[in-house]
DNA sequence: GGCCAGGCTTTTC
DNA sequence: GAAAAGCATGGC
C-alpha cells in the first residue's frame, strides 16, 4: 500500500483488490451513500469521510492522521484479501463468488452500531433497514459536518420505547432500547467480547431481547471482525440448501464470515 | 391483497 | 422440546 498526502486529501494506491462501492454498499453497512458524482460518504465513529476509487487509486478526504488511525483499519486494507480469496476458490461456488464480486473487504464496524444496526435488520429490507438508521441518527445522533453521527448506546439508553416512535422501527423499537440499556450499564461487556473467543460474545449478545443467532453473528462478524462468525438469514439458508447440502467446505474455516458475505452478496445481485 | 424482507419471542402442540 | 403463530412496516 502506498500513501500520498495532499492538502485535503489522502490517495491511497496498491491496495489489492479492494473495492470501495462493493464493500460499502454489500449489505454489511447501512449508512454509506454514494452521491451523483462517484463519491461515496460515510460517517463512523463520529467522523464524516468523503472517498471516490479510480482505478488505481483512492481518494480519501481525510487527514493522514484520521486515515492512519482509523480508515485504514475500518476498510481493513491491510488484510491480505487475495490470499484469502485464493484459498476460498478451491470451492467451486466461493470461487464464482470472488471472482464475480471482487474486492469486498469486512468493514471494522463500530460494535455498537453494528449491534443496533442488526437488530433493526430482523424481518426486514435493506432499503427500509437504511431509513430507520437514517432517521435514528437523524433523530438522536450529533449533528456534525457532514451529517449525523450514530448515537451511543448511553443517549439511547436514556430513552423510552414510544421515543423511538418517529423511527417507525416497529416491533424492534423495543429491542433497541433493551440493548442500549444492557451495553450502556455494562451488563453486556464489548471489551470482554473484543478479547474473549467468539463462543463468549454470542452467549452474551444474546442475552439481550431481540438478539438471537443471527443478530449476534452479524454484530460479531460486522462489529468485533470476528471473521470466523457465521450469519445464516434468509440468503444463506437458500445458498447452504441449494450449494452445500452436505455442510459448507474446509476451505473456508476461520473465516467463514468473509466466505458468507462473498456468497450473501453474490446469491442477491448475480445468481438468476 | 398477499408475499417478502440480513429473525426473534411467544404460544401451542 | 419442536413447530407454528405473531410481530410493525413498506415495497412489489
Amino acid at each position: 500500500m502506498k500513501i500520498t498526502e495532499n492538502k485535503y486529501s489522502i490517495i491511497v494506491s496498491d491496495f489489492g483488490s479492494f473495492n470501495l462501492g462493493l464493500s460499502a454498499d454489500c449489505g454489511q453497512a447501512f449508512r454509506w451513500k454514494e452521491d451523483d458524482d462517484g463519491f461515496w460518504h460515510g460517517i463512523v465513529c463520529g467522523k464524516h469521510l468523503k472517498a471516490r476509487q479510480d482505478t488505481d487509486t483512492l481518494t480519501l478526504y481525510t487527514s493522514k492522521e484520521d486515515f492512519e488511525s482509523l480508515w485504514k483499519n475500518y476498510f481493513d486494507l491491510e488484510t491480505d484479501y487475495a490470499d484469502i480469496c485464493q484459498n476460498l476458490s478451491s470451492d467451486v461456488y466461493l470461487r464464482r463468488a470472488v471472482e464475480t464480486c471482487p474486492g469486498i473487504h469486512i468493514l471494522k464496524q463500530d460494535p455498537w452500531e453494528a449491534l443496533c444496526s442488526f437488530i433493526i435488520s430482523q424481518n426486514n429490507n435493506i432499503p427500509r433497514i437504511k431509513g430507520i438508521i437514517e432517521r435514528l441518527c437523524e433523530t438522536f445522533g450529533d449533528e456534525i459536518q457532514g451529517g449525523f453521527t450514530f448515537p451511543s448506546a448511553e443517549r439511547l439508553a436514556s430513552l423510552t420505547v414510544e421515543d423511538l416512535a418517529p423511527l417507525r422501527a416497529g416491533f424492534r423499537a423495543k429491542y433497541i432500547i433493551d440493548a442500549a440499556k444492557k451495553v450502556a450499564d455494562g451488563e453486556v461487556d464489548f471489551e470482554r467480547i473484543t478479547d474473549s473467543p467468539i463462543e463468549y460474545g454470542r452467549e452474551e449478545l444474546q442475552k439481550i431481547c431481540g438478539v438471537g443467532a443471527k443478530v449476534a453473528e452479524c454484530t460479531l462478524l460486522y462489529g468485533f471482525y470476528k471473521i470466523d462468525a457465521f450469519p445464516v438469514d434468509v440468503w444463506v439458508r437458500r445458498i447452504m440448501e441449494e450449494m452445500y447440502p452436505d455442510g459448507f467446505p474446509g476451505c473456508a474455516d476461520g473465516v467463514k464470515g468473509i466466505a458468507q458475505q462473498y456468497l450473501f452478496h453474490w446469491r442477491r445481485t448475480c445468481v438468476q
